[in-house]
DNA sequence: GTGATATGCGGACCGTAAGTCCGGTTACGG
DNA sequence: CCGTAACCGGACTTACGGTCCGCATATCAC
């Protein structure tokens, strides 16, 4: 996305473009740390990063897009680890080893970003579900449960789930001094909800 | 809330202001049946139903409780079955078909209000948990959960059930000819996550 | 180095929406 | 019927997301 061949139909992005987008990631991550999400303003963005406004739509397309982009940044790693990455997080582990460790690693990345997401949930309003990002978890979620529990509706489950990763509810269940706990929370419940399937053997 | 005694520190509401806060209420059902939820602003409410803007905001303070107001209108036939009607949603029946009855009910009005349900959450960015109407279900759910599964963390699985009932998500569960599909897929949610307590006697 | 050109830049500008304010109006109790 | 407190309306303020277009400059072929 950042690196681009001389040759070809693409043009690499120009130095002087990518130094901007640089400029207009780390000007919102510093207004995202100031104040709330409604502290981040396009303009307040646009004048932070030293770029006109126009910069930063030509760049993201929208508020939605800007976030967006920022989040994307953030769970790249997990994305990858997923991917290719060693297991539990990567293929190779069963299904249930699989799911804890990748809610561990989603409940960490919403942790450390409950602000971003909350903005992000609220400027992207309309097709939050078709959005890449989702879809990806969404996809790995749902196969994962298929796998553990056949006899359920795996894709309402990922969604069920995917649907607690809310900004605001994981402020609102951070208490100080343990920022881990709402991912622990979740994956007791998940493991509640593949706690044994009726034919399984008990799993505890 | 509506009705008021003449006598003592309270004075009763005016006449016309309780039929312009009918008209408003009207005014905001029919634009949300019309358009969008983004279609709901406060100038074309307050157009809609003849009165002015200022009075919108008397009555109802901010976007949010306008919204808000209108979602209590809809649910306090459920809440009042809740509190004292007959079992299995009023006292008396047993935890689990208390919960199925509930989410049956909860589930209703969510699928007939999708869009509202959309825009209030939208509208209501912050303190959405500090919410009287959320606060409520929030503890009749915690409460019917601690009384199925007391090993489980009641408190969290109320939240992240109230989670999933998200405008949008439901839009986008619930296909044509079948509104209901949505309300079964979480009842069924509910039924894997108290399937079977360890210590318990066997649901199914 | 130099010139051609596409790419990018900036910030003025626009439409819209939430929320405020205050002078005028009217329902209500006595 | 009158005094008053509650209420009404809509102009006004502020702020934001998004668009537009004339100007600048990085890049590349030569």
């Amino acid at each position: 996305m950042t690196e681009q061949h001389t040759q070809g139909v693409e043009r690499a992005e120009r130095a002087d473009a990518a130094r901007n987008r640089r400029a207009v990631l780390r000007a919102t991550e510093r207004l995202l740390a100031e104040g709330g999400g409604d502290h981040v303003s396009l303009d307040r963005v646009a004048a932070l990063a030293g770029v006109g406004k126009g910069t930063v739509f030509r760049r993201f397309g929208s508020r939605a897009g800007l976030l967006q982009a920022l989040l994307e940044e953030r769970s790249a790693e997990l994305r990858e680890a997923v991917r290719n990455g060693p297991p539990p997080l990567g293929p190779g582990a069963p299904a249930r080893e699989r799911l804890h460790a990748f809610l561990d690693g989603l409940g960490a990345i919403a942790e450390g970003n409950a602000v971003l997401l909350s903005a992000h949930e609220q400027a992207c309003a309309e097709d939050r579900y078709g959005d890449p990002s989702y879809l990806s978890w969404h996809r790995h979620l749902s196969t994962l449960f298929a796998e553990a529990r056949p006899d359920l509706d795996a894709a309402f489950l990922a969604h069920a789930l995917l649907a607690v990763f809310d900004g605001d509810l994981i402020r609102h269940l951070t208490p100080p001094g343990d920022p881990r706990h709402f991912t622990r929370s979740i994956q007791r419940m998940a493991a509640a909800l593949l706690a044994d399937a009726p034919t399984a053997t008990r799993g505890r």
